[in-house]
DNA sequence: ATTCCACCGGAATAGCGGGATA
DNA sequence: TATCCCGCTATTCCGGTGGAAT
């Protein structure tokens, strides 16, 4: 039934894009100095997540090197990548200049090889930008003439918070394209599009890619999860096209997939953290040290549970009530969902997180 | 009202790991 | 091989805060 897996994947860049035609217009009008050899104003691209801002990036600017191949672009996840170091290794890669790079190559030397490297533009979009912990790496790319940057965020005030004065008055000029959540019907366009592409003609009625749609409520990654884990269901049962009960267990998948990949990139104090709070629904501060302490031969200190937490919250597996004395953490999403079908292949990589991330929790 | 104290989270510091260099 | 260097994580230290206890 599966005609071409790459399209039901969240990350495809579509050759044509559905619906963002103002956004991507606005976007592309911005970068247009690039054609002239200037250096357009920083762009701004903010919404909700699942409403293709980072597929819209990418479509925009591979458009771009279409007409004006010498410009570079790098891609940066920022959730992944949250350091000044990373940041700026990445753009390097991007322009193939790392060779002979490494952790304990001089501090300023990255930097100093993006700035020789200015006989081509480099476009940076940095998604997820909100995650990035060393801010000043963005008034470092700035400072670099040749550096333009497409900044990708959920909400503009949070974003612009969590600079710095200096950043924030830099980057103050831009475009800011500003994206929706998508409609149903948009949704179910979206859908049509990837099925089309990605399956076999007649695998699915128009009726139970609206039904999708409405389970996605407006996310287009969620949507497209849903009728991958359906296609994949279908085809291991070898049906010829899918049934609704098909569409209706697969509907519960898509957010237990995302969660469950994200519990697997725990490391195993993380892990022993989440169990405990998952096992207790709800649970206090001490309670959960004390347990976490019981449960683990070389515990780690308490502040570094606490930074497990936040970031685990971050990553939206668990929830903190209360900020103070008296809270509680308890586990997102409780309940429900635990038919497991885990379907996942190897090799597959989940695409970029969006502002509920989805893998890359464990860094180390 | 006042004092306690459990808990959060920022900042500074230590220690680890691993490529480079001599 | 020994040593340097640096990014990164965990730890230490601590100030702040607001609910609980008095």
């Amino acid at each position: 039934m599966i005609v071409d897996g790459r399209v039901l994947r969240e990350d495809f860049v579509p050759s044509e894009v559905v619906h963002r035609h103002d956004e991507v217009n606005l976007l592309s009008e911005s970068l247009e100095p690039l054609l002239y050899d200037r250096r357009p104003d920083p762009a701004f691209l903010f919404g909700p997540t699942g409403v293709g801002k980072t597929c819209i990036a990418r479509y925009t600017l591979s458009q771009l090197r279409e007409q004006e191949p010498s410009v570079a672009v790098a891609y940066v996840n920022c959730w992944q990548e949250y350091t000044r170091f990373r940041v700026l290794y990445s753009l390097l890669e991007s322009i193939d200049r790392t060779v002979g790079v490494h952790r304990s190559t001089p501090k300023d030397e990255l930097f100093g090889r993006l700035a020789d490297a200015d006989d081509r533009p480099i476009v940076a979009i940095l998604d997820e930008v909100d995650q990035l912990e060393e801010t000043a790496a963005l008034y470092d790319l700035h400072r670099l003439g040749h550096v333009s940057l497409v900044l990708i965020a959920n909400r503009e005030e949070e974003l612009f918070a969590s600079f710095d004065d200096r950043v924030r008055s830099r980057l103050r000029a831009g475009t800011r394209v500003q994206f929706d959540r998508y409609g149903t019907d948009e949704l179910v366009a979206i859908l049509a599009e990837r099925a089309s592409q990605g399956l076999e003609p007649g695998s699915i009625t128009e009726d139970q890619l609206r039904t999708i749609a409405d389970a996605a409520s407006g996310d287009a990654r969620v949507g497209i999860g849903i009728l991958r884990s359906a296609a994949r269901r279908a085809d291991r049962n070898g049906d010829e096209s899918i049934t609704d009960e098909v569409v209706a267990a697969a509907i519960p998948d898509a957010q237990s997939a995302i969660r469950r990949k994200t519990v697997e990139g725990l490391i195993e104090h993380q892990r022993v953290l989440y169990d405990v709070i998952a096992e207790a629904g709800e649970i206090e501060p001490g309670d959960l040290y004390a347990e976490y302490e019981r449960r683990v031969a070389d515990p780690k200190t308490k502040r570094t549970l606490r930074n497990y937490l936040t970031k685990m919250v971050h990553y939206d597996l668990i929830e903190a009530e209360g900020k103070r004395r008296g809270r509680t953490y308890q586990p997102v999403g409780d309940d429900d969902d635990d038919d497991d079908e885990d379907g996942e292949e190897g090799g597959e990589k989940a695409g970029d997180p969006g502002a509920d991330g989805a893998d890359g929790i464990d860094r180390d």
